[in-house]
DNA sequence: TCAGCAAAATAAGTTAATCTAATAAAAAAA
DNA sequence: TTTTTTTATTAGATTAACTTATTTTGCTGA
């Protein structure tokens, strides 16, 4: 029982004749007529009237024919469907990032891709990490961007900006006037972290574990712009992306001191599915973010 | 495309396992993988994601499993559909006959019928012979009763009744009390007669002729109930079965004269379609219908 | 009524599609 | 990582579908 055979059946009816429909179908009087002696076997009953010609439709045959053009019916606005989803999913890239990213470092990017491409959509969303592992993984979308990318067998990673990470605190608080300040100053200080589970947050741990520093979490947040709003208000600093508080230090109401030690830097990546097949809009954008880390 | 392969990718769907899927329609798990290969290949795009297991649906893969389940859902009310049709028409019997034998001779046999098959349904309807011809042809009706049947190779003919004809006045007609009457006595009488195209009237022209008759054909219907009427108000005489008049009779508004020169008979036959195969009811209604000719 | 014709059914052989079994590859779990 | 489970792939076997040739059947018009 397959939709081809539904469609001869359909045109058997309408045609009343078995050679033209073969003519029609690109196949032999034999054919059809197999094939309808396969269909009336498999109903267990008779869909034409053959002692009759030309062929008129039993009460079961029209009952098929019916059916049938339902069933068409459905089959072609599934096609229909599936184009649609095509062709509107090849002038699309899904873009998903974590917030601090996507919000500070993307809007360039995308301008200058969009000159290239000014008519492809890139939709871009945010997400936490985790999320946007998944997402990728699971096709809802093209490209990810996250800090400190994890190497995964089915994932595919290239670096993109490396971030400058800085003391952010509030303009009240004592380190704020500095020029640049030793990380050691931090110990004991009252300290906004991201939640533990942030990749970001493990980084940052890192590097105070290796000044052997101790801060005094008071505060945990997902993402860096509730740890801004608590920074502002002097609840304790934080050590942040430069990248991700460019705006406060615009209207001052966050001041970023760098750090006298090293050059502490927030790395981030761009992943897509290992073997994904990008468009070649797709690929233009995954060089564009490229080219600058 | 078939029907089956709908079935199946709505089960690797719900089962989210090919290899359940597979044991569930009694196939290789290399043929559901192989079919869903094929499924996407014919849609040019993937319906499930292979990189993650349980596996999961596509977009695409969605809009397939809702169309799916539409199809599936169309064809099972199909599928009821020729099931109730079928079971329908094994419990009845589409009898089709003339209204003279229908109306006059039937119901006796039918009763007796309906004894030996109380849950079988006779449906008796009256037509033209040229439709009843027409009817059994077409499978439309399974048993035809018609006057004067026709060979037809297609068709396989037993005798009904043979009725008696005999002339039909009315009580006021001056041939109306005699015991019998010699058909010459018809010689130039008003005569109301069937249509040129009905077979009981070419039966009747072929006597009058052999007897060298001219009657004055002064109207002629299609039906018996109509020629009655007519002769019921003595607008003319008519040659008539006696048991299309037999309510007449008993009421006294028509009157029957046997004819004195030979036994003028209606031969009248059951019709069925040669190689038509009747129900074990419908066989045995054939038997009771020859049983008394 | 009966050839003669057109159309559908059937038979036999070929081709194409589909299946199974075995094995490789990949993802998930340990 | 290694192991286990699940899916993909390959090759050979089986089954279904098609084609050509032929027979049968229904219709037509003398």
């Amino acid at each position: 029982m397959n939709i081809e055979m539904l469609k001869i059946f359909c045109d058997l009816a309408d045609l009343r004749s078995f050679s033209k429909t073969a003519e029609k179908h690109l196949l032999s009087q034999s054919a059809i007529s197999q094939q309808l002696a396969q269909l009336e076997l498999s109903h267990k009953c008779q869909l034409i009237n053959r002692n009759r010609r030309p062929i008129e439709l039993t009460k079961s045959g029209q009952l098929l024919y019916q059916a049938s053009k339902d069933i068409l019916e459905r089959y072609e606005q599934l096609q229909n469907e599936l184009r649609a989803l095509q062709k509107s999913s090849v002038s699309r890239i899904n873009l998903a990032a974590i917030f601090s990213i996507g919000m500070h470092s993307l809007p360039d990017y995308i301008k200058k891709f969009m000159a290239g491409y000014p008519n492809v959509n890139v939709h871009i969303e945010y997400f936490s990490a985790v999320q946007i592992y998944e997402m990728i993984l699971s096709g809802d979308a093209d490209i990810g961007l996250v800090a400190i990318p994890k190497r995964d067998k089915r994932l595919e990673v290239f670096d993109f900006e490396d971030e400058l990470l800085v003391l952010a605190c509030s303009p009240k608080h004592p380190l704020a006037d500095k020029a640049q300040v030793d990380i050691h100053k931090l110990q004991f200080e009252k300290f906004i972290a991201f939640e533990k589970d942030v990749p970001t947050r493990i980084w940052i741990d890192n590097i105070l574990e290796r000044y052997n520093i101790n801060v005094r979490p008071v505060m945990e947040f997902d993402n860096v712009e509730t740890i801004k709003r608590a920074v502002e208000i002097n609840l304790g600093v934080s050590i942040l992306p430069q990248t991700a508080i460019l705006q406060e230090l615009g209207s001052g109401t966050i001041k970023a001191v760098n750090f006298s030690n090293e050059r502490f830097i927030r790395p981030t990546g761009i992943i897509i599915r290992k073997g994904k097949f990008l468009t070649q809009a797709g690929r233009y954008l995954i060089e564009l973010l490229r080219k600058k880390s």
